[in-house]
DNA sequence: TCCTTAGTGAGAATGAGATGTCAATAGCAA
DNA sequence: TTGCTATTGACATCTCATTCTCACTAAGGA
C-alpha cells in the first residue's frame, strides 16, 4: 500500500518565508531569509528556513542559485532565463536581465553545452 | 628590524606540483593535483598540496578559479582572460578561449562591474 | 472541541574542504 | 660535511553551511 504524501500545513513561518521571496526582487541567502522573517515578526530559526526552502524546492516553488565562491542562494522558480550580479561589498546578489548571444563562446570539438552561468561582480547601486 | 622572508626551497614535491600545473592545460582541483603528483612518483600528501598551492598563490604563480557549486580549482596565473567549461560527468574543468563582447549585459543604473565569470556546463569530449 | 501529526526552535551533529601540529626529513649556505 | 631550518607526512583540528534531534507547539480534519 502506498502511503500518500503528508499534506503541507500553512504555518506563520512558511507564509512569512514565502512572502519574503515574493517581495524580494533578487536571490536570497538563507541567513538573509532568516533576518527578513524575523524582522517581520514571525519568529523563525535557521533550521526552519532551511526546512522550508527544501520543501519549497520540492514543490517547485523555489530554485537554488549556485554562485562562484559562496553558498547557495534561492529565488522563485520559473523565471525567464537570466544571470546574476554579485556585489563585492554587501554580498547581495541581484538579477540581471537578458542573456548572452548564443554563439558567443565556441566550444572545443566534441564538447556539448547544456547550460551556462554568468555572474558579474562589482558594486551595486546602494554600495557606491 | 625587518625579518626578510625565508627563501623558498626547491623540493621534489613542489617541483612535481609545479610540473603538474605546467603540463595540465586546464584548472585543477587539489585532489587532482595530489593524484597527479603521486602518479609521478613524487609522493605527496593533501596537506602539502594545499600548502604548496597557497605558497604559489602568494608568489603569484597560481590563481584560484571559483566555480558555481564546487570547491576551488587552481590554474597558472597571468593567462589571458578566458572562461571555463565544467563537465557534468567527470567533474573536470576546461578552459575556453575568448570572452563575451563587453556590451552584452546591461547593468541597472548605478551598478558598476569589475569582473565577470562565465561557466558553461555540459559533457566534455572524452565523456561522450 | 479533540486528536493526530506536521512544523518549530534551540542546539548538537554532520561532512567536506581546508588548515594546524609536530616529529622526521632534506635543501642549501657555510 | 655540517648545521640550520623550510618542508614534509600523517593525522588532528577547524570552519562553515547544512541537516538532524527531540521536546514542544499548533494546523486543520473529524
Amino acid at each position: 500500500m502506498i502511503k500518500s504524501e503528508p499534506r503541507e500545513r500553512s504555518t506563520r513561518q512558511r507564509r512569512a518565508i514565502r512572502n519574503v521571496f515574493e517581495t524580494a526582487d533578487r536571490p536570497l541567502a538563507p541567513d538573509e531569509v532568516l533576518a527578513a522573517v524575523q524582522r517581520s515578526g514571525a519568529g523563525g530559526s535557521l533550521a526552519t528556513v532551511y526546512r522550508s526552502i527544501r520543501a519549497f524546492i520540492d514543490e517547485g516553488y523555489l530554485t537554488s542559485v549556485e554562485l562562484p565562491g559562496t553558498g547557495a542562494f534561492y529565488e522563485i522558480a520559473g523565471k525567464t532565463h537570466h544571470h546574476h550580479f554579485s556585489c563585492l561589498k554587501c554580498r547581495r546578489v541581484y538579477e540581471l536581465e537578458g542573456c548572452l548571444p548564443s554563439e558567443t563562446l565556441r566550444l572545443p570539438r566534441g564538447f556539448r553545452a547544456v547550460a551556462h552561468d554568468l555572474t558579474v561582480f562589482g558594486t551595486c547601486a546602494s554600495c557606491r
